[in-house]
DNA sequence: CAATAAAATGCAATATTTTTACATATTATT
DNA sequence: AATAATATGTAAAAATATTGCATTTTATTG
């Protein structure tokens, strides 16, 4: 006499028939079956004090590495926090420097720094993230693509679980520490204004990424402030040399010179500058610049240029200090910003006086 | 009546009077005493299928991840590869290249990489190499201080277990998997001579490492295998643009002019050719020079620097091959070298003839 | 090559850890 | 205040891991 049963699957649950039966996780048994040996054997080679490196233990190991068997953490043994830096990594010293910062920042704390890379084509980021919430006691997300819903949704999910943004916001739903962007292009319509300059030039990143409206911000609101001072010309960047390039064509055109020129950040600013050096224009004589992120490259560029600096180190130490207080007094807090100051850091390509 | 036991601990066991007692893993007891609430209590929380970030249920999670609490991976759900690549992370567009394309190389595969990162004053990498070897189905190195001793030692300690180095050596004791740098230096020499050069000179990059002795073997080699060309200046400079600068002060002093200038890297050649510029050097008139690395800034440059690409993809795709053979067939192998092709990228730098 | 020692393995008993039924307490809702 | 829903603890049951002992396999020695 035979019995039929439906097993299946749902939300990671099994069931037969419509009963649920345990969600079956990774045990000594399943290594055993996966390696031909018995159970007993498995025991002993994940517990033993010193590997061996025999054949059938690096198989064990191998075969425990692949289903996911738990390596257990001996109690007392780990207590340091390990918090993620979530980001989606692309070429340039900018990441480097991001990354480094956190690292460095982390050196001198007791939290470890993890850094997790989300797929640039990624639908489910708001699924990894809460993923990842399971992982690490905190999360620190420089996602400039990150839409206030999707960080909502994320709050709504996570709870009180220490998470913050690394990226201002027009209306931050999480807790924020970033670099005073604003301040920063501030900064720079000041600088340009004790240079002299009354006509002013704005070349600005991509608009829909809220840290590029705080630096365009804060360079048009010194000017507005100012009834002498005045836009003359502005051009819609990316933050890419390319862009950078296409925007001084269009700069030629309109015949101005003897401006003061922002140029959003420093990539933008090498690609305008070059292409200005190629039709012949002298900087700081025909127009001054400026750019943001003080990459190292400002220093080797000839004019050196002139740049906002941020403390990566800085950024790294309030976060992970934010996370370590979040994670010890689990008071719900929602939308405080802590902003980093940054310096203007003032070279040839802004100095046209001592130059000529 | 009391008993007095001595209990302390040695190699990660436990100990009363001498006899050996358990290794304290972590279990749910210990959660249970840490958040004040029932083994049953912490059980549901961390089976439960939906979190439901109650502040008990936050606590047992924080809890959970402070002791490191294994969360248990669904049987068949984990079945990807997890590799780690190790390096010493500093500051600059190279390690964000190197890590992107790891990453973008991973994603066309089933395995995951996890960045690693070892701290700059670090007496016992190889233990935390070792370490790491626990966690990860296979280990990339990418560390230019780790001696022939080091990776012997690693070897030794970790059996034909999938580790491989991305740097070259003189002498391989582990499976390396890295740029054909000799080569590099090689089509610079050959691109010079086309170029009409028969006087070169050398900006060399620190001795101690491997890569960087074999661009210069590459490129002196090829000086040395024809009569007519010859090496007339030298300088030892360390991958710095700073050392960049001070090598053109050198190289000013010999009054030399028109010869052809390997670099050694691309930032080394920017501090050269800022110095040269500010000297009122003409490049490519006065000299030429090519870099290695083909950073960015080679087109961003004015003159636009010919310099060696590095296809970081095809180091991380075939690095993850490697290490996907060596965990599915478990062969000894040892010290075998796979090398990756490099590009030469010729521009202006180089460009005496059409420039004139 | 046989004799012996050392190491690895499997079985099954034992120990440990996790889950869950049931009773009770707490919190939310009406 | 009554009732329902949820959370918690106790203790029993279930699941999982470890280990003593016997056996097999591999390595070493004369």
């Amino acid at each position: 006499m035979h019995f039929f049963y439906k097993i299946f699957t749902f939300n990671g649950l099994f069931f037969i028939n419509k009963r649920k039966i345990k969600t079956l996780r990774v045990t000594l048994k399943h290594i055993a079956d996966d390696t031909g040996l018995s159970i007993a054997t498995v025991s002993r080679a994940l517990s033993r004090q010193k590997r061996n490196h025999s054949a059938s233990e690096e198989k064990i190991y191998s075969s425990a590495r692949k289903l996911g068997y738990p390596f257990f953490t001996k109690a007392g043994e780990n207590q340091q926090l390990s918090i993620a830096l979530v980001l989606k990594l692309y070429e340039g010293e900018f990441y480097a420097s991001l990354m480094n910062g956190f690292y460095e920042a982390s050196e001198s704390t007791s939290s470890e720094i993890v850094f997790s890379n989300v797929a640039k084509q990624n639908e489910n980021i708001v699924d990894d993230i809460i993923n990842l919430s399971k992982k690490h006691s905190g999360i620190c997300l420089f996602l400039p693509s990150m839409t206030d819903k999707d960080y909502l949704k994320i709050k709504e999910e996570v709870g009180q679980y220490p998470i913050i943004s690394l990226l201002p916001s027009k209306n931050p739903k999480i807790d924020t520490v970033c670099f005073d962007s604003y301040r920063g292009g501030y900064m720079i319509a000041k600088h340009f204004e004790e240079q002299g300059y009354k006509k002013f030039g704005l070349l600005s990143g991509p608009s829909n990424r809220a840290d590029a409206l705080f630096r365009n911000n804060g360079f048009l609101n010194h000017i507005h402030e100012n009834e002498d001072l005045e836009l003359v010309w502005s051009f819609d960047g990316d933050f890419t040399s390319t862009l950078g390039k296409a925007a001084f064509k269009e700069y030629k055109n309109t015949g101005l010179k003897d401006i003061a020129i922002f140029g959003g950040n420093d990539y933008s600013c090498f690609g305008f500058m070059k292409a200005a050096i190629e039709s012949g224009y002298k900087i700081p004589n025909d127009f001054i610049i400026a750019g943001y992120d003080n990459l190292t490259f400002c220093e080797t560029y000839t004019p050196e240029l002139t740049s906002i600096n941020t403390d990566f180190n800085e950024l790294g130490k309030k976060s992970i200090r934010i996370i370590e207080n979040m994670v010890a007094d689990d008071s719900e807090s929602f939308g405080n910003i802590s902003m980093i100051p940054v310096r203007i850091k003032i070279r040839n390509s802004t100095n046209s006086k001592n130059q000529s």
